[in-house]
DNA sequence: CAATCTAATTTACTCGGGTGCATAAACTCG
DNA sequence: CGAGTTTATGCACCCGAGTAAATTAGATTG
C-alpha cells in the first residue's frame, strides 16, 4: 500500500513564497517540463496548456527561484559593475546612464565599488566572477590591458569612461585629449596667450591627455610651451585653490586658465575672488565636464562638456550586446564646448 | 549499433572554471560532505582533513558556486540598495556610505535605482525579492509605512535618509526639522528679521520638515510668519535662481535666505550676482547639505552639513545586524552647522 | 576484553528549474 | 489502412551545494 508520505508543509521561520514550477504544473494538469517550456519558449506548446500555464502563473502568483535558473542555466542575468568613486559627479553620471542603458533588459547590476575590496581591482573582479555575473563593466580604474584580456577569456567586459591601449573595441569613451585640445584653443581664438593649466591627478590617463591636448593646441597656434604656467594638481577644488595663489604668489602672469575639471575650476575662481580679481574681466576660466554647479558658478563657467550619462548607456548598451553575441556599433562620443561666462575675448 | 556519441567535452564559448566541491572531496580524499562542514565550520572535522581540504581548495583554486548555495541554503549574501537619485550628490554620499558599511561583511550590493522600473517603488522590490537577497536597503523614496510594514515581514528593511512614521526604528535619517530650525536660528542669531526660505520639492517629507524647523525657530524668535517670503521651488539649482529673481521683482525685501538645499544657494547666489546684489554684505545665504562644492562657492557657502556618508554606513551596518538578528543601536544623526562665509551679522 | 557510548564521516536526498531522450498522439501519404 | 513522419508531452536526470540520518571508527568503562 502506498502510503503518501506527505513532507512537511513549510517551516515555521519564513513564509516564503514558495510556489515552484511544480505547483504550476499540478495546477494546469501538465509536467513542469512543459511549464519551463511555456515560460521560455523554448518549443511549441498546445495554446490551451500555455493558457493554462498562464493561468496558473498569476494564480499562484508564481515568481522563478533565481538560483535555480542559475545553477540550471548558467545564466544569472546579473552584471558587475565595478566602480571607483561613487560621490565623484563624473564617475556617479556614467553609472546613472548605465542604469538608464540596463532599464527593461532583464539584466540587474550588482555595484562594487573598488574600496569595497580595498585590496586592488582584480580582487573585485574575482568575487565578481564567484558570483557568476553575465558580464562586467568597468568604470574607470586602472587594470591593465593585459590584466584586461585575461578576464575578457572568462566572460564579457566592457571599459566605460577610460581608453586601455590594446582593449580597443571594447572600451567606451571620450577623447580626452580632443577635451584639452578644443578647451584651449576656444582660450586661443579669444586671443589669450599667457594660459595657465591645472593639471589632474598625476599619471592619471585622463589627465595626461588633457594636458596632451593642451600642448598641441599651443604648439598649432605657434605658442611656444611654458613649464611655469603648468601646475600638478590632483582634480580636486583644493588643488585649483592652491594652483592660482602658486600662480600669483610668484609672479607669473596669465589671462586664462584650463582647469582639469570644473571643480579644479571652482577652487580656482574661489582663490580669484579672495584676491578680489575679476572673472572674466582679469583672468578667464574654463573647465572639464559640465558638471551640474557648473552652470551655477558665478559667473557661469564655461566647459568642456562630456557626455557622461551618455557614455554610461552606451557602455551597458555595448555590454549587453556583447554578451548576447549581436553587433552594436558605437563610436566614441563627442566632447563639446560649453560656452558660458567665464570666458572674456580680448579685442586689442 | 551504438556508435559511442561523445557529446562534446566542452563548449568552445567559455572556458569556465567548472571545479566543484566534488573535485575538492577527490583530491582530499574525503566525501563532499565534509568537504562542506569544513569550510562552513557547521561541524568539527578531524585536523588532517581539514587540512587537506585546504590545501585542495586552493591547489585547484576553487569558488563555491553562489547559485548552489543559494538554492541549497536560501541565502544569497546579497542585499538590495534601492536608491531614488543617482547622480544628485546627497544620495550618491548615502550610497558611498552604504558600499562602505558593507565592506569586508562579505555581502554585496545589488543596487536598483527607482527609473530602473519604471513604474513604483513596489515593483522595484518584488525584483528583488525575486532575486532573493537577504534584506533591503531603501535609500529614501516615498513608499507608505503600510506597504513597507508588509515587505517587513518577507524580509529584513532598513530605510536610510527618510523618517517614515509608523516605521520607526527601522530607519536612519537625521532630523530634518532640526536643520530647518539650526539654519533659521543661525540667521535670527546673526539679527536678521526678513528671512526668506526657498522651499524644496512641492509634498516632499524633507522639504516640509525643514520648513516645519524654519517656523518654529521664527516664532520662537517671536517674528511672525510672512508668506510672501517663501517661495516654492524643487530642490534645484534653476528654483533657487528663479525664487530671488521673484522675490526682487515683486520688491519683497529680505537680508537673508534660507535655501531648502545646496544647489537652490547656488541658484540663489546667481541670481544675486547677476544684479549685483552682494553676498552676505547685501543678502545673506545658508543652504543645506553640505555637498563638495559648497565650500568653493564665491562666497563659500555657509550651510548645514548633513552626516549623508555617516548615514550611508549606520544604515548598511544596522541591516547587516537586522538579518543576523543582532541588536546595534545607533541614534539619530545630528546635522551640523558649517560656519563659511555667506552669512552676515547685522551689528547695527 | 567485550559492551557501550561518542565523535567523525559518509550516504542519500533536497533545493527549483532546465533539457535530452523516449514515447504517445496526430498527421501524411502511398 | 498501415507505415512513416512530425509534434507535443512527460520522464528522469543534471546543475552544485547543504544537511538529516545512518554508519563507522574510536574511546571509555565495567
Amino acid at each position: 500500500m502506498a502510503d503518501r508520505k506527505t513532507k512537511q508543509p513549510q517551516s515555521a521561520e519564513t513564509v516564503r513564497d514558495g510556489v515552484t514550477i511544480e505547483d504550476i504544473a499540478k495546477r494546469a494538469n501538465v509536467s513542469k517540463s512543459t511549464v519551463s517550456r511555456v515560460l521560455n519558449g523554448s518549443a511549441v506548446v498546445n495554446h490551451q496548456k500555455q493558457a493554462a500555464v498562464h493561468q496558473a502563473v498569476i494564480d499562484l502568483n508564481y515568481t522563478p527561484n533565481m538560483f535555480a535558473q542559475g545553477l540550471a542555466s548558467g545564466k544569472s542575468m546579473t552584471l558587475g559593475i565595478l566602480t571607483q568613486n561613487i560621490g565623484s559627479p563624473f564617475y556617479d553620471s556614467v553609472a546613472q546612464g548605465v542604469i538608464e542603458g540596463l532599464a527593461g533588459s532583464g539584466y540587474s547590476p550588482t555595484v562594487i565599488d573598488r574600496r569595497w575590496e580595498q585590496t586592488r581591482d582584480a580582487a573585485s573582479i574575482e568575487t565578481l566572477i564567484s558570483r557568476k555575473v553575465d558580464g562586467i563593466l568597468i568604470v574607470g580604474g586602472d587594470m591593465s590591458a593585459s590584466e584586461l584580456q585575461s578576464y575578457k577569456k572568462q566572460l564579457p567586459i566592457i571599459v566605460a569612461a577610460r581608453e586601455v591601449k590594446g582593449f580597443e573595441g571594447q572600451c567606451v569613451s571620450v577623447n580626452n585629449k580632443k577635451i584639452g585640445y578644443l578647451a584651449t584653443k576656444h582660450l586661443l581664438e579669444q586671443r589669450h596667450t599667457r594660459i595657465a593649466f591645472i593639471h589632474g591627478i598625476e599619471g592619471h590617463p585622463d589627465a595626461q591627455n588633457r594636458f596632451a591636448g593642451h600642448l598641441e593646441a599651443l604648439e598649432e597656434a605657434g605658442i611656444s610651451r611654458s613649464d611655469e604656467l603648468v601646475y600638478q594638481g590632483d582634480f580636486s577644488g583644493h588643488a585649483g585653490l592652491m594652483a592660482v595663489n602658486y600662480l600669483l604668489d610668484h609672479g607669473i602672469r596669465f589671462s586664462a586658465i584650463v582647469a582639469a575639471n570644473d571643480m579644479v575650476a571652482f577652487g580656482a575662481r574661489l582663490a580669484l575672488y579672495r584676491r578680489s580679481i575679476g572673472v572674466p574681466d582679469d583672468v578667464s576660466i574654463i573647465g572639464c565636464d559640465d558638471q551640474a554647479e557648473a552652470a551655477f558658478m558665478t559667473p557661469p563657467l564655461t566647459t568642456m562638456r562630456q557626455p557622461s550619462y551618455e557614455m554610461g548607456v552606451v557602455a551597458s548598451r555595448a555590454l549587453l550586446s556583447l554578451i548576447s553575441n549581436e553587433d552594436y556599433g558605437w563610436s566614441e562620443l563627442a566632447p563639446e564646448l560649453q560656452i558660458r561666462e567665464s570666458v572674456k575675448r580680448f579685442t586689442s
